[in-house]
DNA sequence: CCATTCATTCATTCATTCACA
DNA sequence: GTGAATGAATGAATGAATGGC
């Protein structure tokens, strides 16, 4: 998705962007917060509501870009000033809103610590945390065939939650390993439980996932492929 | 099935139905889902067609053209008039068909909204923002001869796809970083993937295209292609 | 000026880690 | 093993610098 999302900075105007209202339709999946401390108001202490993520992390974007960081920056930063680093990947999906309501929730206040700290001081270049490479060899990154996503993506649909024994025929119908079926689905599982993407996408999982299924099954390109995961509005 | 469809150019099918999320442009402004059920075809939500992109594209440039306008100006525009700022680079692109298929789409509601403001409105040329330049460092850029590039070329054709071993020893033997070489190799696979380039486009497609995958094929270590429709009813 | 190449930033996918049952 | 948090690696979008009239 995404592409949509791309923001807009409205630097033509001011820096009080437009306040374009947010499309409504507000995930229902979020009623449940966590607990409400009686904390005073305007901490970032109490649970925010999904328009408040979704506003924040809006701004927020806005703001580091003027500033002159890149997601990766970010990152590190938060590293050397509070002790948690974070990948690119992390600053990515913060915000793309492709994290989980609490994992948002938790790294707003630290973002928002930054945003402040960032714009304040002016200069002076962060130190440079070299962490050390980590010596435990991964596995080479398996690169799976569009087609084959294609047929996992069909058999997600009609059971997210393959058994072991399913997972082994599969694998051995698509010539993957095991373990790269049983992981995929994990990440299909996750995929599925992130927050919504900023657009609107109301539309229940069964309407998407046809829509896919449907192209799928027409045979793609390579271009069109490439917007499988594109579900947005 | 599907078989033309298979990868070969992405593109130049028409045949691809696009499914191409609705470019929902701009600043949310108008979340407006306006219905607008008469839309004309020529009408920008729709996804266009690879020969539509085209035509397009094609108008865009002459009347740019003879607005006055150069590609750089256009970019420019793009930002103070809808927030996104493109390089010349981008714009030249898009004449040139020189994008995925996905990128295309995406920006041309874009062009077409400046095409329409640019003609209607003569002269009062647009405020310029000055970004405040990035004080990042940005690695020289290194030239890579004539010889070594139709070395890397031909490698490219025998595997497009080399493992981190393998650009090891390629650059070993070129005498080339190897971060240059992977980097090469990115920008050649993504080369490949663009649009149809002006030239050869309808005359030889076969050519070009094949030889490519063919020689895809060979570096993999499966079958891909038997794996490749199975999945469909 | 426009076109192409080398390079960077952003987005998404495959993998890992850890708590837990 | 499973879900949740998170990241390295890879792909996609995009640009600065350079090449070519």
């Amino acid at each position: 998705m995404c592409v949509g999302a791309r923001v807009r900075l409205p630097w033509a105007g001011s820096e009080h962007l437009a306040l374009c209202p947010p499309p409504q339709a507000s995930t229902a999946e979020f009623c449940v917060l966590p607990l409400a401390p009686g904390h005073d108001p305007h901490s970032d202490e109490d649970t925010p509501t999904s328009d408040d993520l979704e506003q924040f992390a809006k701004q927020f974007k806005q703001r580091r870009i003027k500033l002159g960081f890149t997601q990766a920056d970010v990152g590190l930063a938060l590293g050397t000033l509070y002790g948690n680093v974070f990948s690119q990947t992390t600053i990515c999906r913060f915000e793309a809103l492709q994290l989980s309501f609490k994992n948002m929730c938790k790294l707003k206040p630290l973002l928002n610590k930054w945003l402040e700290e960032a714009d304040s001081s002016t200069g002076s270049p962060t130190s440079i945390d070299k962490i050390a490479a980590q010596g435990r060899k991964r596995k080479k990154r398996t690169s799976i065939e569009v087609s084959v996503k294609g047929a996992l993506e069909s058999h997600f649909l009609k059971c997210p939650k393959p058994s072991a024994q399913e997972i082994t025929n599969l694998a051995d119908s698509l010539q993957l390993e095991k373990e790269v079926v049983r992981v995929w689905f994990c990440n299909r599982r996750q995929k599925e439980k992130r927050m919504t993407p900023p657009g609107i996408q109301q539309q229940t999982p069964d309407d998407v996932y046809s829509q896919v299924e449907n192209s799928t099954a027409r045979c793609l390109t390579r271009s069109q492929s490439s917007l499988l995961e594109d579900y947005s509005p």
